[in-house]
DNA sequence: GACCAACATTGGTCCGGCCAACATTGGATG
DNA sequence: CATCCAATGTTGGCCGGACCAATGTTGGTC
């Protein structure tokens, strides 16, 4: 794919009309981005990864919610929700109680681990931005982020 | 993931933390890199992928070439380079014969057939760049993709 | 009371990147 | 020459992320 390409790719070979290409360039950039990420994640975030972020995020943010609005949300499939706050709900980084309401529904909420959780979280991502983006000058940085916002924003 | 993300989520409602960080924003653009592709791909490529337009790229530019060759020059594994090569022969868009000088290697070449394809491939992808870069003006696009080459070849 | 929509959960699918094992073959080294 | 090792092509599988389908339950509606 132009788009899924290898992580640990050298691009002293890549065919011309490949390597040049926008959607290349992109899928490389995702790749190093991704790889980056994986790292930090894998090298600091004691098994939490990606999802538990955004839905720590979430909820921090939001504040209390059902799983079916953090789905809507978070744009994370319903199934997966639950599986991550399964996780986190096992280190006491969120509580689940149902609804005395709607019996169908469950509450969500971040525990004080939790916030803290986040908050170390929030360190290693924000690590992985500035390794990212450091061959580029700050003056590009605001650049390359908002034309990113531009392309990717743009309605299909 | 800060990377991983839905391909068909609205970015209405995404957490601040992670809607405005670098890495958010280069897997939302990768998403919408992909699903153009994918589209596009699936509209007119009758069947083939981007591993088969890669393909056909290293041969037509490098000429014949071993599978292994092949593997090393695209970074594509060498089992799926051997499923792919597999499929386009099929169609006979490339031809796969043994080395008279080595039994184990296979010598592929592309087919008239084979760049036939490669240059209707060639339109599909360019029509993908210009729909992809489109909410940039034509010195944005120049300034965006040589940014992004700069933080994608950054040396891990 | 019957029907339908929303919710949480289980258990998958699919696809791309990747790895392991294998049989074969060639080259290098003793 | 015999042995060992490296390269090649192939098969088969793993894994992780996004996604989907079916289920049981509950609430609201007509």
């Amino acid at each position: 794919m132009l788009s899924g390409m290898p992580m640990r790719h050298q691009p002293d070979r890549t065919p011309d009309r490949v390597k040049d290409r926008p959607t290349w360039i992109v899928s490389r950039v995702f790749a190093r981005s991704s790889a980056l990420l994986a790292a930090a994640f894998e090298a600091h975030a004691d098994g939490l990864r990606g999802y538990h972020y955004r839905l720590l995020a979430a909820l921090e943010q939001w504040g209390a919610a059902s799983q079916a609005d953090l789905s809507r949300g978070t744009g994370i499939d319903r199934s997966d929700v639950t599986g991550g706050l399964t996780e986190m709900e096992g280190r006491g980084l969120v509580e689940r109680r149902p609804d005395p309401e709607h019996k169908r529904r469950n509450i969500v909420t971040i525990t004080e681990a939790g916030r803290e959780a986040l908050l170390r979280l929030d360190d290693i991502v924000d690590g992985v931005q500035a390794e990212l983006l450091a061959p580029l000058s700050p003056a590009q940085r605001k650049q390359f982020i908002e034309m990113g916002r531009l392309v990717a924003d743009r309605r299909a």
